[in-house]
DNA sequence: GTGCGGCGTTCTGTTTACAGAACACTGTAG
DNA sequence: CTACAGTGTTCTGTAAACAGAACGCCGCAC
């Protein structure tokens, strides 16, 4: 995570042209921080984010990648996020899941009033929530409350592909 | 800057009904260091606001609220951004600008290649950049390159509103 | 060759964000 | 009334983010 964040600041710094002294100078923070935080060896303050996004001419947003095309990925599995659609009474996310074989993605129970559906593309898996355990296969589909813990899990003998929709209501006071 | 962010974390945790130290627990965070965050008394880590922003079911942005209708001000200035078009080429941003009488907006360089445009629509003031110094009255439109350190002014017997937009050249790779 | 100015990294002490405990407050049960 | 389970706050010691200095590296001038 601060690891992409950083490599986002230094593509986005090279680009610019500018050395890493000079965007630290421009930005108000010590260049030995700046260089720690390029390399994703710090867990930068906001402060520091607000700090850097400023020069580089970009919103904060841009540094942490939270639009569509993030890959969130990691340890066997890679979600990308193809879709974001934020309207007035809800956010919906699409991401389309691949999991290696035999990998696990958890997921923490989300707000009250979340829903996930997932379609199938490719492979088997399982896919567990309350109590129960539903098996996968190329074009299935479930649907779920996803305000409880769940986990997906690819089978042994191959990898595991899908699509993710994720439905969060906006309950108000979300947007103003 | 913090304190709006946790202003709207709040906001967002009793939207959903969450005590403070359920959003604590969930989020895996101290709930004194949630209590502050929220009281705008700390500077969070990046880890820390992405841990709270997973269980309250948002993406990262939306606790920075870099959106449409993100009020940035402050001592004087309130800018409103009305607008925010991210194309491959290109991001352009719209600010509506109040300052009061006196106020004085500072902004550093942007990047090379970013351009400034401002069309008063009430009152007087200033604006400089380069070695040049521009009168504003109701209904003037100005146009400058905002690669050098730039600063608006209010004249002194009335507030200055104006449409400020920006538009920042995408140099590239900033979207893969 | 010797300087010297720029680069990015690593090192130093100070400040502060962090987890968790202690705390004060409020409402409910008995 | 006391006991208690819940709330959010403030307190305490530890870990780490911070600014800035020191360092090593490279390229250019001379």
């Amino acid at each position: 995570m601060t690891r992409e964040v950083g490599a986002r600041i230094r593509a986005l710094r090279e680009a610019r042209g500018l050395s890493l002294s000079a965007l630290a100078a421009e930005a108000g923070i010590g260049k030995g921080s700046l260089s720690e935080l390029e390399t994703g060896r710090r867990n930068p303050t906001l402060d520091t984010l607000y700090a850097v996004a400023t020069p580089l001419g970009v919103p904060l947003a841009a540094l942490l990648d939270d639009h569509d095309g993030a890959v969130i990925g990691g340890g066997g599995v890679v979600a990308t996020r193809v879709r974001v659609l934020r309207e007035t009474d809800r956010t919906t996310e699409v991401y389309l899941l691949r999991l290696a074989p035999g990998a696990v993605r958890t997921s923490p129970a989300h707000a009250a009033g979340v829903e996930e559906q997932l379609i199938v593309v490719a492979g088997h898996g399982l896919v567990r929530y309350d109590d129960r355990t539903v098996a996968l296969a190329p074009g299935d589909h479930v649907r779920f409350a996803a305000d409880r813990p769940h986990a997906y899990e690819a089978g042994p003998d191959g990898e595991l592909e899908a699509v993710n929709v994720i439905v969060t209501p906006s309950s108000g006071q979300l947007d103003r």
